[in-house]
RNA sequence: GGCCCGGUAGCUCAGCUGGAUAGAGCAUCAGCCUUCUAAGCUGAGGGUCAUUGGUUCGAAUCCAAUCCGGGUCACCA
């Protein structure tokens, strides 16, 4: 058991004894002594003064006294500071704890705990290459997943591949129009490169269509929108007359019309006027809105849904086209998953899935959890729950998104019983995902709860710049990859430390340091915030980043190639304050693996290991290991070194992260 | 407009189940390689923790309001 849960139940204990009433963890606070004061480990005691009608001093002495006397082992002695207990642990602690698990390379991680949980990530669409963005889920997944093995789960990592519909269609349309029998081998592209290539092929046509129709409409010829369409791009026209009247907006855009071009100042000025600003964002939206129509009535939008169509009737000529395609998306992936070190136990094709889900909505209008709209769409409503309606069932029968979305959670559930199923997926779905744990438990679903949606910010530009894979403004996967190893090159090449490796060595160093950088920089950060990426500026190799990390490791590991350790050395019971600190922090290990695995949250661990790494860092420019003062003193940190290494590897292997043994 | 998330040093981020003088990295400045890897170490400067009010012995942390930024509210996925 880990110390401060040691530390914990004693004081519990203590406490109990001491004042004869029952004393939980929520009571007091544990920390980490500050360094200024001494001790190691601290009990907040304001907290337990009017449970205990003490006054802090004394509170804390009869603790204090009580805790050395009864838990020697635990406790040396103590000092109290203010409201402040705090406790020295005894270096005979840190040095069993040492000499215990310094070789022990599973330190940290739990036995089975018969639990079993799904990991679903990276979930590719098949019409376009991965990007950075992806990177930061395919990481986050795989890392999670670690994680929670480590702390004891049974895990299963799966992927759900959306590998049909209007996307993947657009790519084949273009590729009917303009590839003249292209293919990866003849092209020399990467597959998943290839048909992305034809999206953005695609996305250029169908834009230069919709402008075409604006042009027509604004010389007043509607005739090529449904009626539908044309009422939609009518009422939306009338929103917008409405809003350009308004009189914040014509007042400030008369001005600024009469500006002289020089006149930047005077522009920002006006511009940043709030009723301008809300009404010019509202205007923009509803142009959005209006050019997403025209795009929607566009002869090669017809062509995709017609195409869209026949692939659910199964024209053969389609589904082979489509299983060509998806054929070179998927060799492009797997070369791309290869490199970044992804893999599934599982993997789910939305081609397979997405007629799911039916069969439950069907039971669920009998229960009367769902209704039928006049259309015979069907709907559940959401609005007692703070939401929305939400539609179910096209008014053709046919599913949406959240449809198979329900099929699929069953489906897992029925296939694997599993007690948790998590989702990794952006932020952007966080309203998709609570409204599908939301219908499962209304429909009563055994397995509603244990749906978790593990939440992630996005991959942006500088200001807040968006990625998009249609406007061709994403980072690509496999270049930034490429970019990373060519920077771990670089630097390497400049240090000239490896000069007698291989090239094979040094093509497989180059991938750990710059794919370690790589990761190390999405998965610092929490989860749930954005990440910001400028292009401009290369990914750091030094401070807080991998390449630090793995530079500790290889120093550690240089050092223990020339000093073997001697097993039967007895070790001195004193530690100069760095060492006490390394020990100190890696014992701190599995508590870390726990926090992460009860957060989903890689960065815990990357904080944490950089800390060790650091720490390592300032330990090793202060000491010397193999000249240390006594033998005893160089196998002492020998012992710490070495234990150091493991936890080094071990955690970074939780965030996918390779160490190499010479850099 | 409703709902959700965020705002901490010039920049990128920790700290957020309330606790001692708010921490790292980058950048800036000053030192440090005849000894185990200087992708390093040591030190310095840099903060109205968005604002205001509240709860508390104690608030970056909890509550409320406001401001700013983002997401979402699709018969897309």
């Amino acid at each position: 058991m880990s110390l401060i849960y040691n530390i914990q139940s004693s004081v519990i204990k203590s406490l109990s004894s001491l004042f004869g009433q029952e004393f939980t963890e929520s009571d007091f606070q544990i920390n980490q002594t500050k360094p200024e004061f001494e001790g190691d480990y601290t009990v907040v005691l304001f907290s337990l003064l009017k449970k205990t009608g003490k006054a802090p001093q004394a509170l804390g002495e009869e603790l204090g006294n009580y805790l050395v006397a009864e838990y020697p082992g635990l406790f040396e002695k103590y000092n109290i500071i203010k409201g402040f207990l705090n406790l020295a642990v005894p270096d005979s602690y840190w040095l069993e704890l040492l000499n215990t698990y310094y070789d022990n390379l599973s330190f940290g991680r739990q036995a089975a705990n018969g639990r079993k949980v799904m990991v679903e990530y990276s979930s590719p669409n098949t019409n376009k290459p991965l990007h950075l963005g992806h990177l930061r889920n395919n990481f986050l997944g795989w890392s999670v997943a670690e994680i929670l093995k480590a702390q004891g789960f049974e895990v299963l990592k799966s992927s759900i591949v959306n590998d049909r519909g209007m996307h993947i269609c657009k790519s084949m349309i273009a590729w009917e129009k303009w590839g003249n029998g292209e293919t990866p081998e003849s092209s020399g592209k990467k597959g998943d490169h290839l048909v992305g290539d034809f999206y953005v092929m695609f996305e250029n046509e169908l834009r230069r269509q919709a402008a075409e129709l604006k042009v027509r409409e604004d010389a007043g010829d509607i005739s090529h929108y449904d009626e539908a369409q044309q009422h939609k791009l009518i009422e939306l026209q009338q929103h917008r007359n409405k809003l350009l009247e308004d009189k914040g907006y014509s007042a400030v855009a008369e001005n600024l019309a009469q500006l002289d071009a020089g006149a930047h100042k005077e522009r920002q000025e006006l511009e940043s006027r709030k009723e301008y600003k809300i009404i010019k964002e509202k205007i923009a939206k509803i142009d959005a809105e209006m050019m997403e129509t025209r795009r929607g009535a566009t002869p090669i939008m017809a062509e995709v849904k017609q195409m869209l169509i026949d692939w659910e009737a199964g024209k053969p000529e389609v589904i082979d086209l489509w299983k060509m395609m998806n054929g070179w998306v998927y060799k492009g992936m797997d070369v791309t998953y290869k490199l970044i070190g992804s893999d599934f136990d599982k993997t789910y094709y939305e081609s397979n899935t997405y007629l799911l889900g039916k069969d439950i909505v069907q039971e669920g209008l009998e229960k009367g959890i769902f209704f039928r709209k006049p259309d015979s769409s069907v709907w559940i409503d959401l609005t007692a729950d703070g939401l929305d309606e939400k539609l179910v069932l096209r008014k053709d029968g046919t599913s949406v998104y959240i449809t198979q979305d329900i099929g699929l959670a069953r489906q897992k559930h029925d296939e694997y019983n599993i007690d948790k199923s998590i989702y990794v997926i952006g932020n952007e779905q966080n309203y998709h995902m609570k409204v599908l744990r939301l219908i499962c438990q209304k429909l009563g679903l055994s397995y509603a709860d244990d749906i978790y949606h593990l939440s992630y910010g996005m991959v942006e530009l500088p200001e807040g710049a968006k990625m998009k894979s249609r406007e061709g403004t994403v980072v690509d996967a496999d270049d930034i990859v490429a970019e990373m190893e060519r920077e771990a090159q670089a630097k390497t090449e400049e240090l000239g430390k490896v000069k007698d490796f291989t090239p094979g060595e040094l093509a497989e160093l180059y991938h750990i340091i710059g794919l370690g950088a790589l990761k190390f920089f999405l998965l610092r950060v929490d989860p749930k915030n954005t990440i910001e990426f400028d292009p401009t500026k290369t990914i750091d190799f030094v401070g807080f980043t991998a390449p630090f990390i793995q530079y500790n490791y290889a120093r550690i590991k240089s050092v223990l190639r020339k000093n073997e350790l001697q097993k039967n050395i007895h070790l001195p019971l004193d530690f100069l304050p760095l060492e006490k600190e390394l020990i100190a922090s890696i014992e701190k290990y599995p508590v870390i693996i726990r926090q992460a695995s009860e957060e989903l949250n890689p960065s815990a661990i990357a904080l944490y290991i950089y800390d060790i790494a650091k720490t390592f860092s300032s330990f090793f420019a202060e000491h010397s290991i193999a000249n240390a003062e006594t033998a005893e003193k160089r196998e002492l940190r020998l012992r710490i070194s070495t234990m150091t290494a493991n936890v080094i590897k071990s955690g970074m292997r939780l965030l996918g992260i390779d160490v190499p043994e010479r850099m």
